[in-house]
DNA sequence: TAGATTGTTAATCGATTAACAATC
DNA sequence: TAGATTGTTAATCGATTAACAATC
């Protein structure tokens, strides 16, 4: 219901607000949207989807607007999800600290190489790509990460679809095609990357 | 000039593009946007920004297509880059194969740890932090990585805008404040994340 | 009180979709 | 020719910005 364009912002403010020190009581639609180059009508604006209300001349109430935000993100909520791909980048996310501290659990990773097979990537255990649909059903896994080579995520998305994931974040430079009740991330690294070399050339 | 979800869009064009077979020697717009999930009607006002034009009934010349967008984007100019952190996260991206692939050149990886300095990520070479600035003056740097962690990552953006480079590629999950001729590309991983369990949950 | 700041409505802007004549 | 597909214009949609009365 909340405009996706809106709840990215809202998660920007969920963040800006848990940086601020405890003695800050009060943040301004201003001061909120100058931190994070954000104009103040458009914080304003976003702030209608939720309930908490600001006061004129004292702006909203730090605590209050970040615990409201906090559940209006489900970040208490946690949410199981597998790596499929164990390779640096899938290691990387593996061991990123930001997912635990948002109760986001990297259950397992899988992978073909048998030689990476038993091993782990931070603490989370590789185990055998044929696993994956069994242990997805079994563990209430409802996210599946797809750090795999472009060749070959069609078809682990495939293979995650039919295990029941609801959620596929792909960090494969593909399109993917799946069922319309599993929603996709597309995460292609080297898109951000052209983008910004053409802005930097034009200059 | 062309607007960035417009460049978006065709960069996804060229890649799928050359993954055609070499026999496929005409795509129409119906057949572009199926295999990338967007409408036909778009990728004809798309390709408006393109000097390559269709022809009724048969849609448009694959190869001169394809060049034209190489040459749109760029992608046959070299760029020089820089990577800042030489962590997990760097070191997945210092051995990406795209980036070679797209002519975008890692030349150094900079980091504050004495124990990773002298060491390789893939086979770029981690230099210490103090040697970033001058390193990006002599070496023609254009576009800055950003792999460290939110606390300094502002830090390291300030030092990377002193020594010139046009532009900024962001993993750190915070609002970078830069000078209006540097461009800033934010890729805040944890943001995907929630937003699809979002989307996940809410169904 | 005066002034800062909210909440909300109206105006603007830009992107996507729809429609359709032109054309091979 | 008939039919598929382009290129382009108009309509729609949604998001942002501007404006301003309400309020503490």
């Amino acid at each position: 219901m909340i405009p996706w364009v809106v709840l990215e912002r809202l998660f920007l403010y969920y963040t800006y607000l848990e940086s601020l020190p405890p003695e800050v009581e009060w943040v301004s639609s201003q001061m909120l949207g100058d931190a994070l180059g954000i104009s103040g009508d458009l914080v304003r604006k976003d702030m209608t989807y939720c309930t908490t209300k600001g006061k004129p001349r004292q702006g909203y109430p730090v605590g209050q607007l970040r615990d409201h935000l906090r559940e209006m993100l489900k970040l208490d909520l946690p949410v199981n999800a597998v790596l499929v791909g164990a390779g640096r980048l899938g290691s990387a996310l593996a061991n990123y600290p930001g997912f635990r501290r948002h109760n986001m659990h990297i259950l397992a990773a899988f992978d073909v190489d048998p030689a990476k097979v038993g091993t782990h990537v931070g603490d989370v255990p590789v185990l055998p790509i044929t696993e994956l649909e069994s242990f997805v059903t079994r563990n209430d896994v409802c996210c599946g990460i797809i750090t795999v080579p472009a060749s070959s995520a069609q078809e682990v998305a495939d293979m995650l679809v039919r295990s029941g994931v609801r959620s596929i974040w792909n960090f494969a430079p593909v399109s993917l095609r799946v069922p319309h009740h599993v929603v996709v991330r597309n995460e292609n690294i080297i898109e951000g990357f052209i983008l910004l070399r053409i802005q930097a050339l034009e200059q």
